[in-house]
DNA sequence: GCTAGGATGCTCT
DNA sequence: GAGCATCCTAGCC
């Protein structure tokens, strides 16, 4: 069982919280079963400064989540085919998330394997749309509050002594080093160290 | 092993 | 009506 971390976590910048969020622990106890992994890949998005931000031309019903509490979850559809997980951030009233990328799997692996549907842990959840499928995350968490069950990230850390690498966001032109993995891990979602793609 | 391209639906212009 | 913070399959080395 996990501590889930405060709203004070989240309320801070998107980057700092970005690395931070590395090697702790997301978990969804939902109705088929508990899933967890450990985070080993996040991005942090800014608002009206990021143009690769939802937030980037002010608030819209689509992304008014981003603009509220620091710790709720902020999902939305890519491509009509995808679910994206973010965890809002920033203190209140300022728009933020970070991105989770790639988890690790550690508990409730046969649950991600049957929802995705793939056997080879290392494709699990490579990937924020593999993640939100493994862990069963769709619209309907969009808003929920993250910093208690059923969905949470923990206060343990159980990754320890790693190197965070920093790189510039995938799929989006803005190349500031806004990126985070762990140096090394193979569960990250694109190659240069990582998991396959495909 | 790798790469190219199509799927698919909602938001904002 | 375009443009996505992507994933998967087919087809080719």
């Amino acid at each position: 069982m996990w501590t889930p971390l405060s709203r004070d976590f989240y309320s801070r910048d998107s980057a700092q919280v970005a690395r931070d969020l590395l090697g702790r622990i997301l978990v969804h106890e939902s109705s088929e079963g508990l899933t967890s992994g450990i985070i080993v890949e996040a991005e942090a998005y800014y608002g009206e400064d990021d143009p690769a931000s939802h937030a980037y031309r002010g608030m819209t019903e689509r992304n008014r989540v981003m603009y509220g509490e620091p710790g709720h979850a902020y999902v939305f559809l890519l491509y009509g085919v995808n679910h994206l997980l973010n965890v809002v951030t920033m203190p209140r009233g300022i728009p933020g998330a970070v991105l989770l990328r790639a988890l690790q799997p550690l508990e409730g692996v046969e649950l991600m394997r049957r929802r995705r549907g793939v056997s080879d842990a290392l494709l699990l959840a490579s990937g924020p749309g593999r993640l939100s499928k493994a862990m069963g995350i769709d619209l309907n968490h969009n808003g929920v509050d993250m910093t208690k069950p059923p969905l949470y990230i923990s206060r343990e850390r159980i990754l320890k002594d790693f190197e965070v690498v920093v790189t510039p966001r995938i799929g989006v032109r803005d190349m500031r080093p806004l990126r985070f993995y762990v140096k090394g891990n193979l569960y990250v979602s694109r190659p240069k160290g990582g998991a396959p793609r495909a």
